[in-house]
DNA sequence: TTACGTCTTCAACAATTGTTGAAATTCTAG
DNA sequence: CTAGAATTTCAACAATTGTTGAAGACGTAA
């Protein structure tokens, strides 16, 4: 299995390295010469590997996009069917939606830190967030909307939809670890320090679904 | 006065055209001589103006920070005074702190528009969000942050910070608007209605920084 | 060993990058 | 109007960019 290993090997440690330096610098700050440095092969290997710039790029946001998904639906599947026949509550939901990103042994690895920052950047700029996400992470997004709309019964889908806007614009700025939350807290909280920045962000944001609850039958009464 | 603004008129122009072209592909995804082109000037302009290309960076950064912070904290001062001697409602801090960003009639210019998504960019960004943002936006934070802490009483500054976290990141992502959520809602919600996203992000928020004071005095009485 | 297909490196390319010094233009004060 | 300063353009630089074709090294099966 380590000859297995070895086989690949250059390939592997191209990607990681692009997806570290991607990661830190975006997709223009970084030059294939600087990823064949880090990886310790010659330039021209990435271009026999993957192609092109742009194909090095899609393939390292491809490699984990669908572990991710899988993670991520099986812990959804799984809360749903330990409320069946009823929906599940809103804040067990958030829960399966961000637990599997940060609770597993295996993402605190650097590898995944660095992929995380890579979603961020990518999830926040205008030249790629509408599409590219849309593209590796929609099916996984639009199961978790249909749940979570049966937790909110009454509530219009233009709140849903923009909570979850707050939801995913909360998850992608822990994504990307810029260290200032340490600034702001005086060190009290840690932007690397996912698991705990986690269970933060569960609550603030199933709060903010659960209020809506609340907003729509008060909306109702007055009618 | 047309004359004065005749002066100043290309080195305005590089401004506008280096603050769009940032704000739309990054730091590093933009050439002097794509600056130069779009605000109709040669390149050594933007050298003799601003120096170094990184301190042209700087100077669009700087150009709107100030405006923005005066027009918050007066937002904030009102909203404190309003309520004074009492803390103010969490919602209408929370409202001090977008609204002006949003409701105003010139953020609507493209200009505002175009900075606004340079924000984004620089506050997720790994290599420039824990210092630029600190350098530039800092003060009105943390005044800002002395008065939501006095509307939570009781409740523990880490669950403040993170919870700031999160309006930050929700923030972000509507900044960048990136037409994501226009997909994800079958146009239901529009990413560049900023007005609007500012509403549903306020309640969002808001819920979220509520929600503390119900988890903190729950804490209490368990003890 | 031999031969062959895959993987990897080497060397070089045309294009583009930020920056600069000198020339040309415009503005302004006397 | 004129001299001098500020602004703007022109032309060119050395360095770096992504990419490519040929040459070399490697693993594998006969």
């Amino acid at each position: 299995m380590a000859a297995e290993n070895k086989k690949q090997d250059k390939r592997e440690a191209i990607l990681n390295a692009a997806e570290n330096l991607f990661a830190k610098h975006g997709y223009d700050g970084v030059t294939l010469r600087a990823i064949a440095k880090e990886a310790g092969v010659d330039v021209a290997l990435a271009n026999y590997h993957f192609g092109p710039k742009r194909d090095l790029f899609d393939a390292v946001l491809l490699r984990r996009a669908q572990i991710l998904n899988s993670w991520r639906l099986e812990a959804l599947e799984a809360t749903v069917q330990k409320a069946a026949p009823n929906p599940p509550e809103v804040k067990d939901i958030i829960r399966a939606y961000f637990e599997p990103l940060f609770k597993r042994s295996q993402v605190q690895e650097p590898g995944w830190k660095s992929y995380y920052a890579l979603i961020a950047y990518v999830n926040s700029s205008p030249e790629w967030g509408g599409t590219l996400m849309t593209q590796f992470f929609d099916p996984m997004i639009h199961r978790f909307l249909a749940v979570l709309k049966t937790a909110l019964p009454g509530v219009p889908d233009k709140s849903v939809y923009w909570g979850y806007h707050c939801l995913s614009g909360a998850l992608t700025l822990a994504f990307a670890q810029t260290g200032r939350i340490d600034h702001l807290s005086n060190d009290l909280c840690k932007s690397d320090d996912l698991p705990d920045a986690c269970d933060y962000i569960v609550d603030f944001v199933a709060a903010g679904f659960s209020d809506m609850i609340a907003a729509s039958e008060k909306e109702a009464a007055t009618l």
